[in-house]
DNA sequence: AGCACGCCGACT
DNA sequence: GTCGGCGTGCTC
């Protein structure tokens, strides 16, 4: 039991970062949570806060402390539920509970965007002037200031005022109790759906997207509360059955969240939410600006809107009656974070539905192995969709042997077949996407003679080539550093030195000199780079103003291009050999979903994987479109090697400028992991230190210590002791120490 | 943010 | 001397 509490007084006023400390006197101890709202002692004054967090350490001095006063009454506030979710992330995840709070409340930034405050005189000219004269002649001299500049323009600006004119607010006050000025704050919010029409469509469901509704909405009458997960095939309806499901809690008053990848949150997608539930919808995304964000979160509190669409963060849209959050996509690796706290969307998901009496719906063609797991253990409740809408046929999905190819003489890029199909469409005039499978083969550059490879000079990564001919640059992807590309390889002078193009660039160059006819299309960093680069290039795509698209995993996921016949997967088993258990995996779902591309109008599509490894089973599977059997076959590789989601991992991650005491930092967590293991009694396995994948970024060293446990909460367990351990220990003063529960993205 | 405190010029 | 405006710093 806690013995004080720390508080957060004014979280209105976005200086999160001062919490104060309080003693959590006798009679309130077993009643006292974190998110609670209690009435303190503050200075002269009492003041209400939200308990931030119970703790048994005194951080202040002693003497100086006071006690909390009362528990406030009067239900549980959107706020409270909020920093709760937040306590329960910082417990989870790690990292500070500002960390935490900082993600789950959107940050007023300094108020600029929100409270516009003016000031604005509120006699007559004359009497102003009058009263101008007595200033000056009582030498009121902030007062006078303010005077002749609010008779000059009637309306100053908060800022202007206090900051330029250097007026503080207490003599502002003063003249406003004087009945001299009046201060008006309007708030304008900005609508960033606004200008689409809402249009009232429904469409009606099939049997079985009907069935999913069903069972979904009558547990939910009855009271139950699940996790549900919808293995739905690629053009399956999923969204129809979401938004069924959205108007069912919106008709009882909730609201609801839809979490989708921002890489699929476009014009199209929110339209369609648009038309069947007008304003009361509204989204955000990366490019809002703080302001905005929280405006929108500000819309969601005063139930101006009920629907909130958005990336990862749109999670923690302050609904106060919350009926169900929807996750689509749900496998896509950005529903974890990769900043501190290092949460999971899913499972902080599953956390606030909990707190808040809501559902989880989550949807995928490819569930994640954790959330598949998890239904056959009963976690979640499993809903399927077999069938495509409309009755669409499935692609035809070909494997074509690459070494065959090369074997035959073929040492281009497109295999025969490939080339002999994309021929076909160019003559019928239908479209082909093409689709590199580029993960961290970013064109690197390397000489021909000796082998050298050009690396950043600050990170332990080697350089990508952008741009082309004398624009050529060479970029770091970790910290940004730019060079231009040497002429001379520069350890042994040869003059062989060039990228190591697989990237869609040297395709392009491929595609056009085989197709020389062909309106050729490319998607990728450098064609994106503008604000809507990336719409720009699918709408024009869409509109058929090109026969073939060209792209990484961008341009798989989530569109509708129903003039799309073939989808070509080039180099399917490049991501089959990144260093991480869930090569198999991605794979599969990549190539899965690149295969739902295909023939989604009413001509059936063809897809062709060209691989060096046609007989793995990620790609087999794929193939052949079976979850199932990809499923029965990577999870007893996972049971195997005690990966997760059968067990339960956590990255330890030491950074420091000086190497060696990055090392003496990681070797001392790791003897403090030894003597917790022996003091638990499940079984824990460390494994390290070692370097990380990326051994160096931005000059500082990186060593990791990975934890495997059958139990999460071990690992929780584990976390608060190394927490403790670090925290009053001199090694750990210039190394910072990171956790990440079952990392999806490596460090 | 808001309140107390202390400084300093103006007025009696 | 005292009154009152005005800036500053603190609030567990």
């Amino acid at each position: 039991m806690a013995e004080y509490a720390n508080i957060i007084v004014d979280i209105y006023q976005g200086k999160l970062d001062k919490t104060f400390q309080y003693r959590v006197p006798e009679r309130l101890k077993s009643t006292i949570a974190v998110g609670m709202l209690v009435a303190v002692p503050f200075g002269s004054r009492k003041m209400q806060g939200y308990v931030i967090e119970l703790t048994d350490v005194c951080e202040y001095e002693e003497d100086k402390i006071k006690e909390i006063l009362s528990i406030v009454k009067g239900g549980v506030l959107i706020e409270s539920q909020m920093i709760a979710l937040a306590g329960w992330m910082r417990e989870n995840y790690g990292g500070t509970m500002n960390h935490a709070l900082k993600t789950v409340l959107p940050v007023k930034e300094k108020k600029k965007a929100k409270e516009q405050k003016t000031i604005r005189l509120a006699l007559h000219p004359v009497e102003a002037k009058n009263e101008l004269a007595e200033c000056e002649r009582k030498h009121k001299t902030a007062r006078a200031k303010l005077l002749v500049a609010l008779l000059e323009q009637r309306e100053l600006e908060w800022e202007t005022a206090t900051q330029q004119m250097s007026v503080s607010a207490s003599v502002i006050r003063a003249m406003e109790e004087a009945g001299i000025v009046k201060v008006v704050s309007k708030t304008a919010y900005r609508n960033p759906v606004g200008g689409l029409d809402p249009g009232g469509e429904q469409k009606k469901l099939n049997e079985e997207q009907q069935n999913v509704v069903s069972k979904i909405t009558m547990e939910y009458d009855a009271g139950e509360r699940k996790t549900y997960l919808i293995k739905g095939v690629t053009g399956s309806g999923k969204t129809e059955v979401y938004m069924e499901l959205i108007a069912h809690v919106l008709a009882q008053g909730k609201q609801a969240i839809v979490l989708i990848p921002e890489i699929a949150l476009t014009y199209q997608t929110v339209r369609r939410f648009y038309n069947r539930f007008g304003a009361q919808v509204s989204i955000i995304n990366s490019k809002l600006s703080a302001g905005e964000r929280y405006d929108q979160f500000e819309r969601a509190k005063n139930g101006e809107i009920s629907v909130m669409i958005g990336p990862r963060s749109a999670l923690f849209t302050p609904f106060p009656a919350l009926g169900i959050i929807i996750i689509d996509e749900e496998h896509e690796a950005s529903y974890k974070s990769e900043t501190v706290p290092r949460y999971h969307a899913r499972e902080t998901a599953i956390q606030r539905a909990k707190m808040t009496d809501a559902v989880v719906v989550l949807g995928s063609a490819t569930p994640s192995l954790e959330s598949y797991y998890k239904a056959e253990n009963d976690e979640y409740c499993l809903l399927e969709l077999k069938h495509r809408v409309q009755k669409r046929p499935m692609p035809l999905c070909e494997i074509i042997d690459l070494r065959e190819e090369l074997r035959r003489g073929n040492r281009s890029i497109l295999s025969d077949r490939l080339s002999e199909l994309m021929e076909d469409r160019l003559k019928k005039g239908e479209q082909t996407m093409l689709f590199i499978n580029r993960r961290g083969m970013a064109g690197f550059v390397s000489c021909r003679a000796c082998g050298h490879v050009i690396k950043c000079p600050h990170c332990d990564v080697s350089l990508s080539q952008h741009g082309s001919g004398a624009a050529t640059r060479l970029v770091c992807h970790y910290c940004g550093y730019t060079t231009i590309q040497p002429g001379l390889c520069p350890v042994c002078g040869s003059k062989y030195i060039s990228g190591f193009k697989a990237g869609t660039q040297k395709i392009e160059q491929v595609v056009k000199a085989r197709f020389p006819q062909a309106r050729v299309l490319r998607m990728d960093m450098d064609t994106t780079r503008t604000k809507d680069g990336y719409e720009q290039i699918l709408s024009a795509f869409s509109n058929h103003e090109a026969d073939i698209l060209i792209g990484t995993q961008m341009i798989v996921k989530g569109h509708d291009f129903p003039g799309v016949t073939l989808v070509g997967v080039l180099a399917a088993d490049l991501s089959l050999y990144i260093s991480d258990y869930r090569a198999s995996e991605r794979t599969f779902q990549l190539l899965t979903q690149a295969a739902g591309r295909a023939g989604r109008g009413d001509i059936p599509g063809n897809v062709i994987i060209q691989t060096y490894d046609p007989d793995h089973y990620s790609i087999t599977t794929a193939k052949e479109q079976n979850y199932e059997a990809f499923y029965g076959q990577e999870i007893e590789y996972r049971k195997m090697m005690r990966y997760p989601p059968v067990w339960n991992m956590l990255y330890i991650l030491c950074a420091s400028k000086n190497e060696a005491e990055a090392s003496e930092a990681a070797v001392a967590l790791m003897g403090k992991i030894d003597q917790i293991v022996r003091e638990n009694s499940e079984k824990i396995f460390p494994i390290g230190p070692s370097d990380a994948p990326v051994a160096k970024i931005s000059d500082v060293y990186r060593k990791v210590i990975y934890v495997k446990t059958r139990e999460y909460q071990t690992l929780v367990i584990l976390k608060d002791g190394l927490e403790a351990f670090i925290k009053d220990n001199r090694l750990y003063q210039n190394v910072a120490v990171g956790f990440d529960f079952n990392p999806v993205n490596g460090f």
